[in-house]
DNA sequence: CGGGAGTTGTGATAAATGTTACAGGTAAAA
DNA sequence: TTTTACCTGTAACATTTATCACAACTCCCG
């Protein structure tokens, strides 16, 4: 009953209008976040910003460098969610729990600056600033179609699926247009990569490997450039959601 | 550099305190939304309260009856994301967006009434009432938190975690205490079930076998009794996190 | 400059999951 | 009651992904 065909049309209706979460509001929550009192926190490359567990005492803004978002399983395997970036917003699940603590693991990829609110502060200022609570649901709700859709990429097209959406998200964040392609502006080796997929090293190495014999990717050094970034997009259905959804901030 | 051992202490800590979002929160929220104009929507057994890729006009609240949320693959698989029930709010993503559209599907399991509130209605509420807009915010992080937590089941478990995962969400949401154990009192076919984990119908009843060989399931009618939860929780590392986050709603 | 630590690439094999095919069960409509 | 549509269970086989094992490479540091 409900195996239904999904018809071309709607993804097209999907992909017309669907600005989720305009620029300047973005822009416009973080000057408004920089406003409340907080504290500068720098960070060393590799130094852990929190751990997962850990009392949540404070409310992240990213400034500058690159922050790995991680979740540690009891098998020893890592599942990477984010690379937060200048004005991500790092920590904002426990907000308003009444005894809060991290969910995830957040450690600097390089050297680091972020400014952190607490989140007593933070709850006062969104009570009394109705606009900031709503530009701040505006966000977060970004973050959930975000997650979604990584979810739906793994689901229905598996590991391969989360490695282009993977790609795609990176390229959409830290993809830097030359003539003939996209290059990836960090540098990732195969390990953290295949932590975004949830997948074996192996598999990972494998996946790249057929992408670099079919002329997709290849490598400018160390980072990876993206030859042929509609056959990523065409594999997984991709809606072409723009870059205020697709990305891995 | 990454791939560290999760100690079993995190885990614990990350057992205490976590009442992401109160019941109370959650009623004065519920209670909140029905002061605010809008109109009641009767469905029948299996009527559609929109499609995906449909222009989003309106913000639900389910009164009576459930609700199915999916999405469909152009492959013809359909993934499952929600039951929603009495209190869930359904269709909050296209929140404030320019040009809104339903990034789900959300059918009628049952006969079921729900309340529609116009977007823009709901908006001019949102930024006269800053309650709401937290309210509502906290309600949305918890929904992230779900969402997340069954991500990592999938990627870290597999589609036995997948499954697992729902059920045990499923016997939160639906599940009548027994003294031998938990009835799940909705009844869905395997098909449906397996719309949850995104997995083949096949693939879903070798796993219900096992597990019903194993002791952990059994019938009761047409409905599944859990008769062994806490291997179920054991199997995906569950943390016990709570009726309010490990739900299906 | 030469080791070592970390990284990459790849084969062999195992386990998980999907696909195809079909037999039989069940419940509601005719 | 019979028919029909839908659902369940299961086997055989294909594909995907993980695991183990190991050789080769790179880059930093002593």
């Amino acid at each position: 009953m409900l195996q239904v065909k999904k018809s071309i049309s709607s993804k097209l209706l999907l992909a017309i209008g669907n600005e989720v979460i305009a620029m300047e509001t973005m822009e416009s929550l973080i000057r408004q976040l920089h406003e409340i009192p907080g504290k500068i926190v720098m960070l060393h490359d590799g130094e852990y910003l929190f751990h997962e567990g850990n009392p949540a005492k404070y409310f992240y803004i990213v400034r500058t460098g690159q922050i790995f978002i991680t979740e540690y399983a009891s098998s020893g395997r890592v599942l990477s969610l984010r690379l937060a970036t200048r004005s991500s917003i790092i920590g904002e699940l426990p907000l308003y729990e009444s005894n809060p603590v991290y969910i995830f693991n957040a450690v600097a990829q390089s050297a680091a600056e972020v400014y952190a609110i607490e989140f007593p502060v933070l709850q006062a200022y969104l009570e009394k600033k109705p606009q900031l609570a709503v530009n701040l649901l505006k966000l977060i709700s970004a973050h959930m179609r975000k997650q979604h859709s990584k979810f739906r990429d793994l689901v229905l097209y598996g590991k391969k699926g989360a490695l282009y959406s993977t790609l795609i998200r990176l390229s959409n964040s830290y993809g830097k247009e030359l003539d003939d392609g996209i290059l990836i502006s960090v540098p990732l080796t195969n390990q953290e990569l295949a932590n975004y997929s949830g997948t074996a090293r192996e598999s990972l190495n494998r996946m790249l490997s057929e992408l670099r014999k079919a002329g997709i990717i290849e490598y400018r050094g160390h980072l990876i450039f993206i030859k042929d970034l509609d056959y990523l997009k065409e594999a997984i259905q991709c809606e072409n959601c723009g870059r205020e959804v697709c990305n891995i901030e």
